[in-house]
DNA sequence: CGGCTACTTGGCTATTTTGCCAAGTATGAA
DNA sequence: TTCATACTTGGCAAAATAGCCAAGTAGCCG
């Protein structure tokens, strides 16, 4: 096994986990996961101030996870590529697997 | 959409999506999708200081990513969920698409 | 043109994460 | 018991992230 070669694609694997690994950025990537939003409806959603979104937006544009699209006054973002769903079921698969373990331990 | 039970599940998947936001965790997870491995195997593959990598573990361990089993001085870890494959596989795809669109600029 | 809305960027502070060293625990061997 | 190995934990300093405000850009309408 090449060490660096494993060490590169993790570096490369962790800047695209990396954009997703923040509980916005999740909620932005969901809803996009439904179809394109703009940058005000995302921002309604998370609440948080319309700059901070728009820099979270960027770092998910900036990994190539999400694409945007101007179209008179709005940007208008969508998913680059769908098989994220994919990826947040396996997250889930994770996260239920977590709670069950959870309740094992209070029950 | 109830924007609150969003909100929350959207944390509940960034612990667990944090848990795997680092090269060397990524790196561990790659390792252990092969087979369990204790802490000084991983040590060697990352070349960091051993604590760093047991706080690494610890972290994972945490989220209910992966599980340690002692055995005479050995300490060795197994991903608890097989599914975490499946997820390194998405994040592949995106890892794959985003090194398509950098040739695409660049050529 | 001026003013308005939608968005991005710069800059700053606060918080979180990372990684090393040093010190501690646990197990096996002599 | 003493020593050595394998690992974990505490603590600290450096680095990366996050989020707000303020200021800037871009398109539409009067």
């Amino acid at each position: 096994m090449n060490s660096r070669a494993c060490r590169d694609r993790s570096a490369q694997r962790a800047v695209v986990v990396k954009a997703l690994a923040h509980p916005s950025r999740l909620m932005i990537a969901e809803a996009l996961a439904d179809g394109e939003r703009c940058v005000c409806e995302l921002t309604a959603l998370i609440g948080a101030d319309m700059s901070t979104v728009s820099k979270h937006l960027a770092l998910m544009k900036s990994v190539g996870l999400i694409e945007p699209e101007k179209r008179g006054l709005n940007v208008y973002y969508r998913l680059s590529c769908p098989c994220f769903a994919d990826l947040l079921r396996c997250v889930d698969l994770i996260t239920r697997k977590q709670a069950a373990a959870l309740q094992r331990v209070a029950g």
